[in-house]
DNA sequence: ATCAAAAACGTAGTTTGCTACATATTTGGA
DNA sequence: TCCAAATATGTAGCAAACTACGTTTTTGAT
């Protein structure tokens, strides 16, 4: 009944330990990780027109998923969605940031950045590709598994 | 823009989707991946005596999500909830299994452990050795993160 | 022995994720 | 050209997770 050894159970731990860490990180942004990770996107894309399909393939969600994520962050007035003049059944997105979010731009990124480091301190680079190769692995075996 | 080698990134790629293989497995048994963690647990127990506080501290959740669970594990049948004889406060947990868990009663341990083995499919017991150590590096610096 | 603190549970409200279903457009093949 | 299939988005309803707050009981220190 010792769990502690568990490779799903540790990804499940650290994820939900990883949400509680970002969430507080970007408190001050008024901004979920989820959701600063949408705007981050957007906004890197400034130039190529961005749909819901194309947040949706980034984080790897549904696509229902990205209806809410994109709806509150343009409640919240940090996107704005318009149809897509080229093709009506698609939608783009465009970053409408706020102030204390334009005066520091990455912000997201930044701090997304500095989760990578959080988490991997105490491993060498080398560690961390076999880390990185290793998990790689995994997720292809759950691809598989999904057919 | 390319995450493909983020480490938290890899996490939730991998949670989501194990949650979506485990989903699939459980179906036929009526429960969650989650519930059916409870219901493992608290079988396991039989003897000892079973709180919400135990599952919390066993599935490393908070309480109110505890509650979520148990309740509906009570509302199918799964469980029964008494408040424990010698405090006041706190309320036991016993199983309570349909026939069909019942006949075959670790359908959730056995399910468990084949998703461990699936994710691991292609990693040596060195690597998955390895690989453990580095995941409770990475959760330590995040509980260490969060105070 | 008292009373404040801790502990166990519960409720409210939110977010993120899902599946299943629905709608509207676009595309491609016959 | 036309129509079926694919694509992009939307809606409904649910589960699991959280924080913040509340209630009751137990514990422990003075």
């Amino acid at each position: 009944m010792d769990r502690e050894n568990d490779i799903g159970f540790l990804i499940k731990l650290i994820y939900d330990d990883l949400g509680r860490v970002l969430g507080r990180r970007f408190q001050a942004t008024g901004l979920t990780p989820s959701q600063a990770e949408v705007l981050q996107f957007v906004n890197a894309r400034s130039g190529a027109r961005t749909t819901l399909r194309d947040v949706e393939a980034f984080l790897g969600v549904s696509h229902p998923t990205v209806v809410g994520l994109v709806q509150r962050l343009v409640e919240k007035g940090f996107l704005v969605s318009l149809p897509d003049p080229d093709d009506g059944r698609a939608r783009n997105l465009y970053p409408r940031l706020p102030d204390k979010l334009a005066s520091d731009n990455p912000v997201a990124a930044a701090e997304i950045v500095e989760s990578e480091r959080i988490l991997a301190a105490g491993l060498s680079e080398a560690e961390q590709k076999e880390l990185v190769r290793m998990l790689k692995i995994i997720r292809s075996n759950l691809l598989h598994e999904l057919e």
